[in-house]
RNA sequence: GCCGGAGUAGCUCAGGGGUAGAGCAAACGCCUCGUAAGCGUUAGGUCAGGGGUUCGAAUCCCCUCUCCGGCUCCA
């Protein structure tokens, strides 16, 4: 019986029972079916040689497309295990997914694997691809895959599990062997090893079964597979531009943090230059903040132990705080971890009627987590840091009303740092970590979804990520190179107004129950700093640059001029610096481009006569010379202009 | 916390049981220069810290700290 394809243009074709992916992608054109990995017929992938089961939506996969890539790498990923084993042989072998940009495999050799190792594992993999081995897909029992992998108690974990993830219902299983070589595997793969054109070994990790630290470490080989060695030498070129932006390295470079060891890990200091961008950032923080209609409080750093026992965050939270400080007659004190205990007792320490609310207390809070040594990273990740913290008191009426509003806040708020590309994740209840009753923790996520929806934005549910006393929406910002980092967030709250006994009186006067809905901005502002270093590449746009013009004299004589131009720019309001090193104009003019400075103006003798000034702007391959001081003066107040 | 790697001058790195090295940066001097590195001189290190082996340790061994890549965890 012949089968009829429907192509992606909505063409229809027939072919004969039996027709392969790869006879149809030859019947569309050679290239195609040069470039063809896979086919997906109603959105089911097959391997390129299988007889097509039946009509259907058709397309052809090809190896640069995003899902060609990933089968590229999946049967890297199946060359690296049968390299693996094939050393060593005495290897049991888990799971070998393709990830974006590229693959893992975790395996257990009862050691972990060294540099060495790595190299012999990959020149391993060169000598089976250059063999050009087939993939051949077959279809066994349970029974029997069991007794193929009786030597793999991972595999034969993973055969018994039930988890639809994990391995397809059914009885039976699908294999790939490739030369002696089998893994468990629901496919597709490439036709045959020789289609793996760039493929490179990374580095090796520490990894637990399962992902569960309570389980064994297995040693964890991380590699990317490329359609050629054109796209492989792209994507490394890509890490080393990654590398170059990176906030830990331009920090110290730019001279706006640093992490002295005398300190302690995950803990930095602030540098004059830094200093500056984060007044300018906190600066616009409270602007915002104000223009919302939020109060500013401030609050201690350190709390009774009571505070947080009250509060649950001794109950839950404990591993991430600091021990206890004993005080006298044994009063125990806690360093804060968050700021919301502190604002409950704001709202607390007088009688509140519903004309009072929403209620709506920020601030710049410092807090402190105990996080654990090997997860430190940078600002990205630090122990002690500073949250642009909201805590609003409302009525349940009013809290779709301020979850909208919140919403708006957070936007506009990234907006005006240059991010225009959010994802949003719902963030659900963990029964096992949270307070509270299911019901409540359904409405409030619920309200979450409707405010998402009414702002129409599209978002992830995270389930069982929530924090322990609600659920909530996290937004993650793209930084240039397409990184994801979680900055916002915004949780609704029932149950630390509960903990605390938190009331208003309404108008019928009755004693009724605020909700809060926690808001953090910018998360942390070290951490929005870090991702802003790295989303601007240390060229931060002029409003936030620490020094937004160098004054370069092209000699000692032109110094006073020099500081006449420093007085007028100041004077309109921008930070500026005269270089006064003897060094050469290029020199000077190197020093203040390499640091990034938005504006580089050069002033010699005929700027003097004239009044002018050589303006040179951060990316701009040329100067414009002889601009009179009163229009660059204009240009540049108008350029430093940033977000109202 | 776990697995691996690393720590030598402010930075980037060489050296690898027998007196501590380079380039850049710094200070000083000369040069006074028109858009991405002018020339010279000088200074700078308890080789992360502690302990051990040794006639002798930056080098070998152990412990600790810090950093890097992952896992787990998270703003």
């Amino acid at each position: 019986m012949p089968i009829e394809l429907e192509y992606p243009d909505g063409s229809r074709h027939t072919f004969p029972d039996g027709t392969t992916g790869f006879e149809v992608a030859q019947s569309i054109g050679p290239r195609l079916a040069a470039a063809a990995v896979a086919v997906e017929l109603d959105g089911q992938l097959l391997d390129l040689h299988r007889p097509l089961p039946s009509g259907g939506k058709f397309s052809v996969v090809t190896d640069s497309s995003e899902q060609g890539r990933s089968i590229l790498r999946h049967s890297a990923a199946h060359v690296l295990a049968q390299a693996v084993l094939s050393l060593f042989p005495d290897a049991t072998f888990a799971i070998g997914p393709p990830i974006e940009d590229g693959f893992y495999y975790d395996f257990d050799i009862g050691r972990p694997f060294t540099p060495e190792d790595l190299e012999r594992i990959e020149a391993k993999m060169m000598e089976i691809i250059a063999a050009d081995q087939p993939f051949v897909r077959e279809a066994i029992s349970r029974e029997e895959a069991l007794e193929l992998f009786a030597d793999h108690p991972f595999k034969l974990e993973i055969i018994r599990s039930t988890e639809p993830s994990e391995v397809a219902p059914g009885e039976e299983v699908t294999v790939y062997r490739n030369n002696g070589f089998v893994d468990l595997c629901r496919g597709p793969h490439v036709p045959s090893t020789g289609r793996l054109k760039a493929v490179k070994l990374l580095r090796t990790a520490g990894a637990y079964w399962r992902g569960d630290e309570k389980n064994p470490q297995l040693q964890r080989i991380y590699g990317t597979a490329w359609e050629d060695r054109r796209a492989l030498e792209a994507y490394l070129h890509r890490l080393e531009e990654a590398e170059k932006r990176d906030h830990r390295r331009l920090g110290p470079e730019l001279d706006l943090f640093s992490f002295p060891s005398e300190l302690g890990a995950g803990l930095a200091v602030w540098h004059g230059k830094g200093g500056m961008l984060r007044k300018l950032i906190e600066d616009h923080s409270r602007r915002l903040h104000e223009r919302f209609g939020f109060e500013f409080v401030f609050t201690p750093h350190l709390a009774r132990s009571e505070l947080w026992r009250i509060s649950g965050h001794l109950d839950f939270y404990a591993d991430a705080m600091y021990p206890g400080i004993e005080l006298d007659n044994d009063q125990e004190y806690r360093v804060k971890p968050m700021n919301c205990p502190f604002h409950i007792l704001i709202y607390k320490s007088r009688a509140r009627s519903y004309r009072d609310l929403p209620m709506r207390l920020s601030e710049l809070g410092g807090v402190y987590r105990y996080e654990r040594s090997g997860v430190i990273h940078g600002l990205l990740r630090a122990r002690g840091f500073t949250q642009d913290d909201s805590h609003t008191f409302t009525t349940r009426e009013g809290l779709r009303a301020e979850l909208d509003m919140h919403l708006e806040f957070v936007t506009q708020w990234l907006h005006d740092f240059g991010f225009d590309q959010f994802d949003a994740m719902l963030s659900t209840r963990d029964p096992s970590k949270s307070i509270g009753d299911e019901e409540l923790w359904d409405e409030a996520t619920e309200y979450l979804r409707r405010t998402l929806e009414a702002a129409g934005m599209d978002y992830q549910v995270e389930e069982g990520e929530g924090a322990f006393y609600g659920p909530k929406i996290d937004i993650n910002v793209r930084d240039a190179i397409g990184r994801r980092w979680q900055v916002s967030t915004i949780q609704v709250d029932f149950f630390l107004p509960d903990r605390f006994g938190l009331e208003y009186t309404s108008a019928d006067n009755r004693a009724e129950r605020p909700v809060m809905v926690h808001c953090a901005k910018a998360g942390s502002i070290e951490r929005f700093i870090g991702v802003l270093t790295e989303h601007y590449a240390g060229a931060f746009p002029m409003w936030l640059a620490p020094v937004q013009a160098t004054i370069v004299p092209v000699a000692d004589r032109h110094l006073d001029y020099a500081d006449t131009v420093q007085r007028r720019l100041r004077d309109a309001g921008l930070r500026v610096e005269v270089d006064r090193s003897g060094e050469t104009v290029g020199e000077k003019i190197r020093r203040a481009i390499t640091t990034k400075h938005p504006v580089v103006l050069v002033v010699g003798d005929k700027d003097v006569e004239a009044t002018t000034v050589g303006v040179r702007r951060y990316g701009e391959d040329s100067e414009r010379r002889g601009v009179p001081l009163d229009e660059a003066v204009a240009e540049l107040t108008e350029a430093a202009r940033g977000p109202r």
